[in-house]
Order: structure tokens, then sequence, then C-alpha cells
DNA sequence: CATCTTAAAGCCAATTCGTCGCGTCTGGCG
DNA sequence: CGCCAGACGCGACGAATTGGCTTTAAGATG
């Protein structure tokens, strides 16, 4: 595996940096493995070594990318919180660039763990919304009932049905979840 | 473009067919374009001109591979038709071979027009379960909450979480639906 | 029915990519 | 401090991909 600190650590960092820095230059498309080897100073085996192919190298990247830096702002209602989190939810995920994220952490991916992670962040930023809601007394439904009913809907939408989708669309997810799990 | 009859489309045939005989032989993953070409009676730059790489070649076959043969079973209410067409659904979606299917329809798609096909197949046939109920006199949610409310937490659930999925799910899914919407 | 046009396929050479074996180096551990 | 397992560099080989040019045949035209 990855040791920890040191040489290996050093590679797997100038790797990924010369992804990103590549794919903003010659675009997501062109990459190939040489070219990032090249730039981030190592030899192609190593890189295939690694990561085994360039999916996987993507995969790793793209999960670096979609995972959320900051924590879900606070509203103070568990209405506006979940709306503004969907909205930016959307906004990040269903943009050219999201989607290809999206689509890189799912498939170069053999074992699911990427996409797994990915999953993961989206439920710990509604547990921490619901959490919230729940300390102020709100009646609130469980995390797996919104990634059901909010999550799901627009991830299906961004990679099945990229054209039939807007924010009005996800504002009604948001309401029609809500106006009926706590009347 | 792709001349409807003719030279090329016996190409087209005999190539999709090659990738299905030697994903059988083979295995998916041992799948090359000169392998494939061989089979097929043509040159490599055949299939390279006209499918691009391999991956968008395997999206096409996937596709074919993930319409649906039959029309859904007719048993006499909504309830008991969409509960038959989501365990279906269900059953071939999340098989390792369905998986496969779903990624490599995905992944070689750059303008999403495969997927989108895809999800045009299920709607089509929720559609046609929804219009039975209707005729018989029954309440009917419509297609879109149903596409939401169940193909898209089932197909979230195969892509991003492959554990946690069952059967007893798939049914729980089937029944807030229905009991919320036509009550 | 003969002819013309043109998209698409064939062919072959040049290039690039992916894989493998082996020697070297480095970080962690006794 | 010195061993050693894991990770990297190097180079070479085979396979895959691309590009230019020629040939074929589908479909249109008169």
């Amino acid at each position: 595996m990855v040791r920890p600190g040191g040489r290996s650590a050093r590679v797997q960092a100038s790797v990924h940096a010369a992804v990103r820095e590549l794919s903003a230059e010659v675009g997501r498309d062109a990459l190939t493995v040489p070219m990032i080897a090249q730039r981030a100073g190592v030899t192609p085996s190593t890189v295939y070594r690694r990561w085994g192919d360039l999916q996987e190298l993507l995969s790793d990247v793209a999960v670096e990318h979609l995972r959320p830096e900051t924590e879900p702002a606070d509203h103070g209602t568990l209405p506006a919180d979940l709306s503004a989190w969907t909205e930016q939810f959307l906004e990040e995920m269903s943009s050219p660039a999201g989607r290809s994220y999206i689509r890189d952490a799912l498939l170069g991916d053999p074992d699911g763990s990427n996409a797994g992670q990915c999953s993961a962040y989206a439920a710990e930023q509604i547990d921490l919304i619901l959490n919230r809601a729940h300390e102020r007394g709100e009646e609130t439904p469980d995390t797996e009932t919104v990634i059901d009913r909010i999550v799901a809907p627009l991830l299906y939408r961004i990679l099945f049905r990229p054209h039939e989708l807007d924010a009005p669309y996800a504002h009604r997810l948001v309401r029609t979840l809500l106006e009926r799990s706590a009347p």
C-alpha cells in the first residue's frame, strides 16, 4: 500500500497535482498517462503500477474534488438549510465539471469504494443538517429518506437525463419531502 | 453518419455481434479493438473511425443489452404491477452483468445520449403500467414521480452503495410511494 | 439503366502506449 | 546503525492507435 510519508507521498501528491494542472490546460479528454507522468516528474510505469490505468487515477482525483470543503451553512430552520444545501449540491454536481468528476469517480472504481466515499460525503452533510434541526426541536426525516428523496433523484437526472434538471425541480423535491414527512 | 442500410449496417451488426460473442468467451475486461475487428471481419481502423474508442463501442452495445425485451406483465392492479416490475428491474440492474452494462453505457457516452436512452426505456415501461392502471380507473402517480421515487433511489444505490440494497428495500419504496400518493 | 458523388471501409506505415523484468533507492523497523 | 520490504527508475518489447491514401459500394440523378 501507500506508505504514509516520504517519497511515496510525494509521488502521489505530484501526480495528483499534474492531473489537475493538465486537465485545466489541455482538457480532461486529452489526458494520457505518459503526459501526466512527465509533468509529475515520474516515469509512466510508476503510474501504471500504483493506479493500474488512467481511469483509476482519474477516479482518485475526482473523489478529492467531490469532497465538500465547508460544512453546510446554518440558516436557522430545516427547510432553509436543506434548500440551501440542495441548491449548492445541484450547482456543483450538475456543472460540466461536476458531471465529469462524478463519472470519473464511478467509472474507474472496480470495487466501488470511491463511489461509496462520495455517497458518504453527502450523507455526512445531511446528517449534520438533520442533527442541527433535531436539536432545535424540529421534526426531521431520517438521513436515508433524504438521500432517497433528494440526492438520488438529482444524481439520477445528472447522470441519465442532463437536460431535465433545474433549480425549481430541486426545490420541488425539498418541498414535497418536507410537507409530507413533518406535517 | 451511419447509412441506414447496406454495408454500413452490416459492419455495425457484425461488430456488435463480435463484441457480444467475445465478451462471453474471453470476458469483458480482456476485449481489445483489434480482437473485435478481427472477429467481425473488419479492420481495426474502421472500428476506431466509427466509434472512436473501445468505451464508446461498449457503451453502444450495453444500451442494447439494457433494452427491455418484453413489456411489463399485467397483474390486475397497480401495486402488483409496480411491485413486480420493480423487482425485476432490481434483479436485472443489480446483478454484476447489469451493473457493468450500466457502467459501460455511462462511461463511453460523452453527450449523454446513451444514458438518456436507458432512462427512456424505464420511462416507457412505467408509462405502460400507469396507463393500464389509469384505464382500470385506479388513481396513479405520474411517471416522473415514479422515476424519482423508485428508479432513482434504486440506481443511486446500485451505483454508489452496492451493499445496502435488497428486495425488501425496493418493496418499501413502492409501498411508501403508493400509500401516500393514492390514499 | 448508366453514371456520378461521396460516405465509409480497406490497407499499410509511423507513432504512441502499456507491460515487464531487473537493478537501485528509501523509509521504517529491529 | 544496518537490514529489508516495498516503491521507483530505466529500458526494451509487443500491442494498440493514428493518419494518409486508395478502393468500394449506397444512394442520388438524369
